[in-house]
RNA sequence: GCCGCUGUGGUGGAAUAGGCAGACACAAGGGACUUAAAAUCCCUCGGAGUAAAAUCCGUACCGGUUCAAGUCCGGUUAGCGGCACCA
């Protein structure tokens, strides 16, 4: 009989469909687990070879749970907000609400013919009224905690197509549609405090169980770091506050240097000698765009304020004040004390303007290069920190300042607030009414959610404005404070908001009156696996752990963290070791492979294909060999034989092979679980027969990998029910081991000879069997034995002279 | 510049915790079957060497620790990813 993929697979489709196979079930009584794949953006193009990997590798995971007794809950839904939906819609004048929709019915098709176990009734998409209305409500009770807040920020902006654009669309420093030139424009815009929960996102890292990588990655994106500020009196009377992780080089300072943008310029306008030359630097350094500014970061610009001087409080010395763009002002206080001896950037500034270099630490040669070893200096031209380590000077440079009242210790982080408004149409419309009288004010609950709505044309407007800013209907309202005449805020949430907090949805969808019930959320969450792409690390992943910490604090959900662990999967590229993309023509389309080989043959192949954690190339010819495996795995029918035993030669083969694929399955080997079924197969195969009970065994070892074929096979061999309801095998660590083991024998290292002795001989049997050898006794014959090294059940080793 | 990762046959990749390098596949070559091809099955497959063996070399490079190193340590180099004037 013919392995008749197509029709097996249609088949098996329907069944799990008809008979909602895999929905989670609402019983809070058993044990749960919780199998989490991020949600696609349903764009256009259809499903892409890349996404199989990591939903495959999670559906093996939660087939696996399921067989195992676990309640489990493996979802899926639509991140459908987004940009190029929007431009589609704009391009075709489609709405997008229909672009979407079509999409999602496209690729939920496509995820159906993989075989995929997700619970559809559990699906979400972040553009039903009925799902953003909660998005909306956590941004309220943000705004009523003071976590969300407006002020004036710069954005991109396309100088060519005269609209407002996100990071992501900024790429190389010009507009990734029309290659025009990007810069700052300044504009209100919602922020979120996340910083707020900066050192919480960093702790609470060491509670989770996440790739090194991962949380490598977060570390360095929130950037903390320990200094102080330090108060610079000046001649104009003002204070200076400044930044520093190096207090211990104050005697060092020679100069400061603030921001361009910094407000004591304004400040001292009247005092300042070089006004007209300040505010060129200052046009300047606002015209130029982030790509510009690190362009030109190779050399150093600045200009002096002349008339202003700043006095050094550990010596009283006065020293000049410059502005320069390598002082930012959203990061400390904008302004810093240069240590040109012990900085590099002040080195290079100090050298271009010809300030002078003091040394405060010894070990360098600071007329070369700026010094700036921490663990080997020793202080020097440096009052009463002379003679101490660099370390033990920072602490005592500290007590002075905080005794003295001239500077704080201070820990400041590279994370910053985000940045939550979109001038857009396609996202959730913020839900703030803005009245002369009383300010922002959050939308009553009950007018939750704010539709979208209807207007002409999704374009952005000429003045970088939301579409939804031209609707008069939909801005002019009245202030649910006071009742007074009000307007709407227009601008949408990023595409970001959405993802959030979906995994929190899935565990009570179609809840109306809560985002989802505390009984279901204590139920389910955390998330027990979540797999995911390394490019959603900094943002997603982080964005969505501030959402979460948030809603704990308002007792929505009971624990610190939303994801137990943390797993990221490669990406695939093209047959020529390229990403995949329209311009190369190396796009691989999974339609075609699922009509071609199958579903099942794709499964295996994208989790046989290499290291999970790695990218891979597609290989057209690979895939054969995954294909070929399947059909002798269906050709075993062919050969079984009645049994319902292992027969002995095969028993430790079998057990081996259960733990094998039961363990790698956990450590995301999907690779080696695969390798250990060819080689049972190859096993089977070559004895010629199979008994019932081992071909049992081994459908339900592939069963998680390649579901259609095993289900198939299963109710061919006439047992009862369907696959998917009955056990993991199990496995006896006794019985993985050998009888008899092969073990090596070495002279002075190297392989002399091999033999197979009983599993559990002693050293002195290994010893004697060893000595007994043929080649090894011809080996060591005259040769003066210095050292005897025995590892049992391993290797015997002779170290001779 | 900083942080992280990686370097193993013609290819994708294996190798628990320092103990047989190259599992499992792909490609290639040879053979069987076939009128022929496809499919399938069998054999070979890191390099040098040999009739075959023996033997020697071999996990990016240099050095070290060890009875024993792909694995540990120090240095170099190449590539990938992220951040990047963060004081």
């Amino acid at each position: 009989m013919k392995y008749d993929y197509s029709a097996i697979e249609k088949k098996w489709q329907q069944k799990w469909d008809e008979n909602n196979t895999f929905k989670a079930e609402n019983d809070y009584s058993k044990p749960k687990y919780y199998a989490l794949v991020e949600f696609p953006y349903p764009s256009g193009q259809g499903l892409h070879i890349g996404h199989p990997r990591p939903y495959t590798a999670m559906d093996i995971v939660a087939r696996k749970r399921r067989l195992q007794g676990y309640n489990v809950l493996f979802p899926m839904g639509w991140d459908a907000f987004g940009l190029p939906t929007e431009n589609f819609a704009i391009k075709n004048k489609i709405h997008p609400a229909i672009v979407t929709k079509k999409n999602v019915e496209r690729f939920k098709g496509q995820l159906k013919s993989l075989g995929l176990s997700f619970d559809w009734s559990r699906e979400i998409n972040t553009t039903d009224p009925d799902y953003f209305k909660w998005t909306q409500w956590i941004f309220i009770q943000m705004f009523k905690k003071g976590l969300a807040y407006k002020k004036e920020m710069a954005v991109n902006w396309c100088t060519s197509c005269k609209v407002v654009l996100a990071n992501e669309e900024v790429v190389g420093g010009v507009c990734e549609r029309c290659g025009g030139e990007v810069v700052r424009k300044v504009k209100s815009q919602w922020m979120l405090k996340i910083t707020e929960y900066a050192q919480r996102l960093l702790d609470d890292l060491d509670s989770v169980n996440y790739l090194d990588k991962i949380k490598a990655t977060q570390v360095n994106w929130i950037g903390r770091s320990t200094g102080a500020e330090v108060n610079f009196d000046t001649t104009a009377g003002d204070k200076l506050k400044i930044y520093t992780t190096r207090p211990d080089t104050l005697f060092g300072a020679t100069y400061m240097v603030i921001a361009p943008e910094h407000p004591m310029i304004e400040k001292w306008a009247d005092k300042l000698e070089n006004n007209d030359e300040i505010k060129a630097y200052q046009e300047k350094a606002a015209r130029k765009s982030d790509f510009e500014r690190t362009e030109i970061a190779k050399e150093k610009t600045g200009v002096e304020l002349k008339g202003v001087r700043a006095i050094n409080p550990v010596n009283g010395k006065e020293i000049p004040i410059f502005i320069s763009d390598y002082v930012l002002m959203t990061y400390g206080t904008g302004a810093i004390m240069a240590v040109p001896a012990h900085d590099t950037r002040d080195f290079e500034f100090a050298q271009k303007f010809n300030l002078p270099i003091v040394e405060v630490v010894k070990g360098g040669d600071v007329t070369k290069e700026a010094f700036t070893d921490c663990a080997t200096g020793i202080m020097t031209n440096s009052g009463f920190l002379d003679g101490l380590s660099v370390e033990d000077a920072k602490v005592k440079i500290k007590e002075w300042l905080e005794q003295t009242g001239k500077g704080t210790p201070k820990v400041n982080y590279k994370l910053r607030d985000w940045v939550f408004s979109r001038q857009r149409y396609w996202g959730e419309p913020i839900p703030m009414v803005y009245c002369e009288k009383c300010g922002w004010v959050p939308l009553p609950e009950s007018e939750l959610p704010l539709k979208l709505p209807e207007v002409e044309s999704y374009m952005p407007t000429d003045n970088g404005e939301s579409p939804l800013s031209t609707l008069e209907s939909f801005i002019n309202t009245t202030c649910p404070h006071c009742g007074g005449p009000a307007k709407r805020e227009t601008d949408t949430m990023p595409q970001w908001a959405g993802s959030s907090w979906y995994f929190m949805r899935y565990c009570d969808p179609h809840n109306q009156n809560e985002l989802a019930s505390k009984e279901a959320l204590d139920y389910w969450l955390p998330v027990d696996w979540y797999n995911g792409g390394m490019e959603h690390t900094t943002l997603h992943l982080l964005y969505s752990r501030f959402w979460y910490k948030f809603l704990h604090d308002l007792g929505v959900v009971s624990t610190n963290e939303p994801y137990m662990r943390r797993t990221s999967h490669g990406m695939i590229l093209g047959e020529d070791g390229q990403k995949m993309s329209k311009s190369r023509g190396n796009i691989i389309n999974p339609d075609d492979v699922i009509r071609d080989y199958g579903a099942d043959t794709l499964r295996l192949y994208e989790m046989f294909i290499g290291d999970f954690e790695k990218t891979a190339p597609w290989s057209p010819s690979s895939i054969k060999g995954c294909k070929r495996f399947l059909d002798r795995v269906w050709g075993l029918q062919d050969i079984v034989i009645d049994g319902d035993q292992y027969r002995d030669e095969f028993k430790c083969l079998i057990h081996k092979t259960i733990k094998k694929v039961s363990e790698d399955i956990e450590n995301l080997k999907f690779n080696t679980a695969i390798a250990a079924l060819m080689t049972l197969l190859n096993e089977l195969a070559a004895k010629g027969s199979v008994t019932k009970e081992e071909l049992r065994t081994f459908i339900i070892l592939l069963n998680p990998f390649a579901p259609h074929i095993t289900e198939e096979m299963y109710e061919a061999l006439g047992f009862e029910g369907m696959l998917n309801q009955q056990k993991w095998v199990t496995y006896d660590e006794k019985l993985c081991v050998e009888d008899t083991v092969e073990i090596v024998v070495q002279i002075n290292g190297k392989l002399k000879s091999k033999l197979n002795i009983s599993a559990d001989a002693s050293k002195d049997e290994m010893l004697s069997a060893a000595k007994s050898d043929e080649k090894v006794s011809a080996a060591l014959e005259g040769a003066n034995i210095v050292k005897e090294i025995v590892v049992s059940g391993k290797l015997v080793n002779f170290v001779v002279k």
